[in-house]
RNA sequence: UGGGGUGUCGCCAAGCGGUAAGGCACAAGGUUUUGAUCCUUGCACACGUUGGUUCGAAUCCAGCCACCCCAGCCA
């Protein structure tokens, strides 16, 4: 099931309760400022793929704009080629796209502003503001001081601004070997904020850039590229997280400097964190780097085309961002609040269908073998808009092996010997005799079927278990991939040891199962409810008619499981 | 021992001086041909802590404590 290319205005505004954002943006409005215009960016660095913690910043910056008839660019904040491909833009733009989020004609590259930024910093050197320093990083390191002590001054802090200019195109020149100097902001070398203590606002780096070649061999940092690039897109709210809340003032020291026309503001949000999972980055390029998990895409990974693949919904996804709000505390959240969202969906729009994960063969004793009906089984219990399919019924059916006991124990609704069970939209049965093989192992299940029983319950009768099942010639082998969680460890970050050494190494068991007929051309990327399982979602890229990969993508509830 | 932040139920999170929303989780019932869904009910005399201001404080003030971020030529 390809997701329909929603855009934005098919996405709800938010009903949840205005977040401190929204609050200081209803103030914005309300007194006038920026003529009531709202303009938010999603800005990513393209060095890997999206994660859930990404979809809470473009909920937020998307979702703010929508909510107050604005608009939302999306930025490539490519200032670090040497991390940086076309690969990680391709698959960023993909993810936003299937979160449902439309940036229409507002696709920038902070390195569009290349020259611009050049500009800018030219204008700094002539107001005095900036300077070429010589200081290698390490002697950089000793200059700047301590968190408690105040840095002393470069020794090339007085250079002249007749030198820094010559030095400075010299360095765009390509004159000097990475490394030999930086243009740096002259602020304050005795700032408390470590930050103002005099930043490196462009280095020298002889690499290949994917979206400007090899034009440049000088490029500016995040910082001093970051507010100029919101203010040149005429952003009004610059949203980013926690971390860079000691940056504000770099920011704001930065525009106040050039004076551009835009003056955005910065606020910070506390980053998402999950537990059971990694979010960080680095990590997570660790994991594919190490094989640890079959690449970005692998469907036990937080990344949004893991997630897509595992078969997230882009509405759970967008339900969870607004259930867990914004607020500047740090939080970790329970994945039981994701799970909750990704059901919530799923229950409402996935097909039903059976299929036996561990299958055990039944034969009714009773039944005749010429004989088969033809059952009309509904989509989806509360939804007859979604039709009908039909399954045969056959004498010989496969149930799933954790659903027979032959010592039960209390409790236990499913099938035993001589106990009864209905059969999900067909017959009671009732087993009769377990057949084994010669290590004990059970083979099949003899039954009798009541015949009386099709579609209603005989004489006020009723059983208190319904098992699934499939009809043993008909049915449809496939493979079918039950995921868990990758870690063991609610915190893995926090764990002792490494945080590779919680991996779960049951996170995924490759099963060979049976699915009813009516499966038979399912696509890829189709979302369904096997019953009493789970949710499950054909691979993307690994099933073809013919040979059906279902990925389990969260189990029903099962409360059965939690009683053991 | 510098600077910037944050602390309300197990987990998120409203609250913005007038006497603790909501969701998740959990528990107990009910419905059910999915032990699912759905429905009902329960679940913070208490807001990190100690003082203060006030008729009244989670909300204002002060001190203390805890946790997070910052010393990349990463973002």
């Amino acid at each position: 099931m390809s997701e329909p290319t929603s855009n934005n205005a098919g996405i709800a505004a938010s009903a949840a309760p205005v977040n401190f954002i929204h609050q200081m943006i209803n103030d914005d409005v309300a007194s006038g400022k920026n003529q009531g215009r709202v303009h938010t960016r999603f800005p990513p660095e393209p060095n890997g793929y999206l994660h859930i913690g990404h979809a809470k910043s473009i909920c937020l910056n998307f979702g703010t704009a929508l909510k107050y008839n604005g608009v939302c660019n999306l930025r490539f904040d490519d200032t670090n080629p040497e991390k940086e491909n076309l690969e990680y833009v391709e698959s960023i733009k993909a993810s936003v796209q299937w979160l449902g989020f439309d940036w229409q004609d507002r696709l920038f590259y902070a390195s569009d502003y290349f020259d611009k930024l050049y500009e800018c910093a030219l204008t700094l050197i002539n107001q005095g503001k900036a300077y070429v320093c010589s200081l290698t990083p390490e002697q950089a390191r000793l200059y700047r001081g301590t968190l408690t002590e105040p840095g002393k001054p470069s020794p090339d802090r007085e250079r002249s601004v007749a030198d820094n200019l010559d030095l400075f195109s010299r360095m765009k020149n390509g004159e000097f070997a990475d490394g030999t100097y930086t243009l740096r902001a002259k602020i304050d070398m005795a700032s408390p904020n470590i930050n103002l203590r005099d930043p490196v606002i462009y280095r020298i780096r002889h690499q290949h850039h994917h979206q400007t070649g090899d034009k440049w061999c000088i490029y500016p940092m995040y910082d001093y590229t970051h507010c100029i690039s919101d203010a040149l897109e005429g952003i009004t709210h610059s949203l980013c997280t926690l971390e860079f809340e000691d940056h504000r003032p770099l920011y704001d020291w930065t525009l106040d400097q050039l004076g551009l026309p835009c003056h955005p503001q910065q606020i910070e949000f506390a980053r998402l964190n999950i537990n059971y999972t990694v979010m960080s980055k680095r990590k997570l390029k660790q994991l594919v780097d190490e094989k640890l998990v079959n690449g970005w895409t692998d469907p036990r990974m937080p990344t949004l085309e893991g997630m897509r693949r595992r078969g997230y919904t882009p509405a759970a996804i967008r339900n969870f961002c607004e259930m867990v709000g914004v607020t500047k505390s740090n939080s970790l959240v329970e994945v039981g609040q994701l799970e909750y969202c990704l059901r919530e969906d799923l229950d409402a729009t996935a097909p039903r269908a059976m299929c036996v994960l561990r299958p055990l063969k039944v034969v009714l004793s009773n039944y005749p073998a010429e004989q088969t009906d033809v059952l009309r089984l509904s989509r989806h219990p509360k939804d007859a808009s979604m039709g009908e399919r039909e399954i045969t019924f056959t004498r010989e059916l496969y149930i799933d092996r954790n659903d027979f006991e032959e010592v039960p124990p209390p409790g236990f609704k499913r099938l035993t010997v001589g106990g009864e069970v209905r059969l999900r939209g067909a017959y009671i049965i009732k087993c009769e005799q377990v057949i084994k093989d010669a290590n004990g192992v059970i083979t099949e299940l003899h039954c009798s079927c009541d015949m009386n029983t099709l579609g209603k319950n005989a004489e006020g009768r009723k059983v208190k278990g319904v098992i699934h099942w499939v009809p043993a010639a008909l049915a449809i082998p496939v493979e079918v991939r039950m995921y868990d969680r990758l870690f063991e460890h609610p915190a893995p970050d926090a764990a002792e040891g490494d945080y590779r050494d919680n991996i779960n190494k049951n996170s995924l068991v490759v099963l060979n199962a049976l699915v009813e007929p009516s499966m038979a051309n399912t696509p890829a990327e189709h979302r369904c409810q096997f019953e009493r399982e789970g949710y499950f979602c054909t691979d993307r890229f690994d099933s073809k008619s013919g040979a059906l990969v279902f990925n389990l993508t969260i189990g029903l509830k099962d409360t059965w499981a939690k009683q053991q």
